[in-house]
DNA sequence: TTGTCTGCAAATCATTTGCAATATT
DNA sequence: AATATTGCAAATGATTTGCAGACAA
């Protein structure tokens, strides 16, 4: 299991640190979302004395190596995701218990001949994220009696 | 002309002052994204005493009311652009100058089923962004000659 | 008039940076 | 040993807030 980070670290040419290990670990043990802050509050667990730069600064650099993933949120403020799906994809990401799914379809296609063909220009990347309610907060919800 | 902004506040049962007025009219103006220090700049033209607090709350009211959009970008810094479309559609953008063109295709339905069938969650909104060059830009990078 | 909008000054707060000490290879 | 990583303290910088005066309806 270790191995799984430790080549992931590798692939990236970074240093395999305890820390970078267990960022990933933390990020890969469920499936939300979190922050900076709150990674760094479980990593104080087993490192009295990490400084939340270091979890910035490892963030970012598994972020710019396409490992975890940049979730955007109107809170103007960053979150990460990990998910082990190597395929090109996009996610589903539940607004209310910051669950994250992934959708195994990319719009790319779908509007590579409108740009080439209409505003002639060429794509370099997208953003695609679905914004929900999960079927957990659903049945919550309901539960929760309402109609109204 | 003055009108077409004023019904625009009008509907949004925001009063019609003369800054917003010009918010919306710099950003009809031209076809690129424009930070809030930009805006408040080009108001200073205009409006000697305005300060950035009130670009800030107007751009923000602006965007709540859907009649400009809040463009993605790296730079952890809101950008606003404004369009005339009224229908549902999305943008492409040029990382390069910033210009931005319409996207009249949503991908949306491809993903409802998905969504409701295999991740069996509600969808509430989307993002979807295309970053790219556009031609103007790619015009400009072939004359600069470049095999390399 | 009445509630909204604005300017100003100050606060907030996520994120970044510099640098010396430490850990990885 | 050589280089990358980290902790700490401090800086940065976009965005927000409180409040009193000004403005639109």
């Amino acid at each position: 299991m270790k191995n799984k980070y430790s080549d992931i670290l590798k692939k990236l040419k970074l240093k395999i640190t305890p820390k970078r290990i267990e960022i990933l670990s933390i990020l890969d043990r469920e499936n939300y979302f979190k922050s900076p802050e709150e990674i760094w509050q479980l990593m104080k667990k087993r490192f009295k004395k990490i400084g939340l730069p270091t979890v910035y600064r490892n963030l970012e650099d598994l972020a710019e190596g396409g490992v975890i993933f940049r979730i955007i949120h109107p809170d103007r403020q960053l979150y990460y995701y990990f998910c082990n799906n190597k395929d090109h994809h996009h996610h589903f990401v539940c607004i209310s218990c910051k669950r994250v799914s992934d959708v195994d379809y990319c719009p790319e296609k779908e509007v590579i001949n409108y740009v080439s063909k209409r505003i002639k220009g060429k794509i370099i990347s997208h953003i695609f994220q679905i914004n929900g309610i999960c079927n957990v907060c659903m049945n919550i919800e309901s539960s929760l009696g309402g109609t109204k």
